[in-house]
DNA sequence: TCCACCAATACTGTATACAGTATACAGTGC
DNA sequence: GCACTGTATACTGTATACAGTATTGGTGGA
């Protein structure tokens, strides 16, 4: 007998409530200046506060949402001073995996990767969210063959913050195909196996998507 | 007038939970077999189960804890993989502060941390907890020098979770004296602004505090 | 018109109650 | 004695009720 093996992972509605928001942020149904409230929530939702509750408080531990202050959450923002400090933390999390990445990995990952990557640019209905998503896989991918869960854990709360404000080549006033065809290259630099080259071209590739994303961002306010 | 805003910050039930559990994950009160149970909990600290129910699970996704198979909650455990994989994100975190100081630091910074080390190094009653205070005290100045709100949130929960197992110089069959007497040269590294030097010499720190980790580890794991 | 003050309300934090599920355990048949 | 099954128990997840506090809005007085 080989039956499947029922998920063990109780589903909560916490969670339910939290991917909902997840995906209205990043759907733009929820903007800047809606207040969520856990009352409204609960309501429209049907459930009750706790698990509401849970899932804001989440959100909002995590950076994607702050308490407003006349009660409620609503999105976090981000000034350019903390954008700039997100990428760097980005650099670290993502250097620190390329460094790792440069040292062990056998020529299985570095296939895997590059075929992950083909897939991933060759997108052929290119909508900025796809796009969003797209990179964040890729670059996920560097994080899973790393090895490292604590470095995955980061990179998704990095990716979390990033997503509720459409960062990190979400931006539609930038050309992103411009760095979304750049992802084979960061596997050439750990396949030569020189840690510091790695990090750099890393590093490099990241500092490239900070200043597209200032760009845009400048653009943004003029426009 | 400049008055500085006073933290409107309502200290809630759930954060005097939270910070109980730490003082008694740290004092050792609270061992690895303990099973953490919410009413339990609650009956002992006379308040409802919702603020213990709220700090266990903030506990959980910090990594602390971890859920029981048989209910309740109970400290994680971290094997040797782990540990390293620790280490890993630290020297990643904090490499990245350095990189960020080499590039900004101004005297009145170098100043500052080479003060506050030398208070944190001339230790008259050192305990092994002490130690592991007054470390974590020496490296946080360093990631809030370096001013990345992001870099800081992840090393506070970096070293929440080495808390719990008392782990960065907080093993007893270890020489720690060792590990805390190198401090003043990471500030020499950071002085020279050369960011491949100061991260270099931070991956280095923070390698050798792995090293003696691993050490006192298999010591106690043979005594 | 502006400010002060008071009432209404909006929202959260905490307690408690209820229901569902998993674990432990004892009883029954063999 | 052993395997299995039903039942009690333990614990969590969710709902709801209650209380306190901050914000809003309005009213009266200068």
């Amino acid at each position: 007998m080989a039956l499947k093996q029922i998920k063990p992972q109780r589903r909560r509605l916490a969670d339910e409530v939290y991917d909902q928001l997840v995906e209205a942020i990043m759907s733009r149904e929820i903007s800047i200046e809606d207040r969520l409230v856990q009352e409204k929530l609960a309501a429209e939702l049907n459930i009750s506060r706790t698990p509401v509750r849970e899932a804001l408080m989440r959100l909002e531990t995590e950076g994607v949402l702050e308490i407003s202050a006349s009660g409620g959450f609503r999105l976090a923002r981000m000034d350019h001073s903390e954008v700039r400090q997100l990428y760097q933390a980005r650099a670290a999390i993502e250097g620190q995996a390329a460094r790792i990445l440069a040292v062990q990995a056998t020529p299985q990952v570095l296939d895997r990767l590059r075929d992950l990557i083909r897939r991933n640019e060759n997108l052929t209905t290119p909508s900025t969210r796809d796009y969003f998503v797209a990179n964040r896989c890729i670059h996920r991918a560097f994080m899973v063959e790393a090895g490292n869960k604590f470095l995955l854990d980061i990179f998704d709360t990095i990716w979390g913050n990033a997503m509720a404000f459409h960062l990190f080549s979400a931006i539609e006033n930038v050309n992103i195909s411009k760095s979304l065809g750049d992802h084979l290259t960061l596997v050439d630099a750990i396949e030569t196996g020189d840690v510091t080259e790695a990090l750099e071209t890393f590093t490099a590739h990241i500092q490239a998507g900070f200043e597209l994303q200032m760009e845009g961002l400048k653009e943004a306010e003029q426009g």
